[in-house]
DNA sequence: GCTGAAATTCAGCCTCA
DNA sequence: TGAGGCTGAATTTCAGC
């Protein structure tokens, strides 16, 4: 049980989170960059990117794409109230049905869990949420659709 | 005026596409890689995403984390009331501000906006909800902190 | 798409603490 | 032992053509 309480996060030192950094600003930048920047040599900034790979504090690198540009124009935000109480694996099975769904989790206050869903347009998005509705135990769901991206940071 | 009418998804053809989708599952991969995958040269690949990049389809690439190792294990999204009619560009930069804020939305409904945060922990999250709260034209703030991440897939 | 020069990756080796 | 720097060969990038 000693290994739940020693945190990960114990394993980074600094020059690790600055690697960490300039990887999520730019996913594509050369080792010779990174290490420019963080002071160490293009071979030592590998060998601690691989290695943190291999540990995996860095689950993999990935495009950001314009999702309107993929044809994923509408986006909503739904809250799900639930009856009864739910737990996270019945939630996780439930909402995991409606594909459209691609972000859920459970939270506080009145409601139950929040959803994250894209599609297509507005009567596919609506069309999704009827399945969500539909759902064993889900009661009500209160929707917010994304007007427009304000922000969307890396994670840091 | 013309341009904003010819929607960008029309200039994706399916190997651009292709190419999308090999750089989401691996950013750093190399051209020749993905060249073999969607049958292209490596230059031609580089051509491609040098072309893709450029007109904003790709909007960067990044390393995507492990949350928890870097000790970032609150997660909250609040909705933001907003003290008249908010412009997206007020609201970027009113939101942007406060450096927890990873991803914000301007929504339908009764919130202005649906602000996600990421912090350290619930002391650091309450701290940064209140200097979110103290930002101009900010009027209330309803918070929804998240319990358990339920589902998490990949963007197609 | 091909080619060739420049840049980058990466394994092996050496050094230091 | 573990971490960094250096070196050089193999690979990759990238600008002509």
């Amino acid at each position: 049980m000693l290994d739940v309480l020693q945190r990960p996060v114990d394993r980074l030192d600094p020059l690790d989170r600055q690697i960490i950094g300039c990887l999520t600003r730019d996913a594509r930048a050369t080792y010779a960059v990174i290490g420019d920047e963080v002071g160490l040599s293009a071979p030592a900034v590998k060998r601690r990117v691989d290695r943190l790979v291999a540990d995996g504090v860095i689950r993999g690198f990935t495009a950001l794409v314009d999702p309107e540009v993929l044809g994923w124009t509408t986006e909503a935000y739904v809250e799900v109230f639930w009856e009864g109480t739910p737990s996270p694996l019945e939630l996780r099975r439930s909402l995991g049905e409606v594909p459209e769904v691609v972000g859920a989790w459970s939270v506080t206050g009145s409601a139950d869990a929040l959803v994250h869903i894209l599609a297509a347009d507005i009567p596919h998005l609506e069309e999704a949420i009827e399945r969500l509705r539909q759902q064993p135990n889900v009661h009500q769901t209160r929707s917010e659709v994304v007007l427009s991206r304000l922000i969307d940071r890396a994670r840091p």
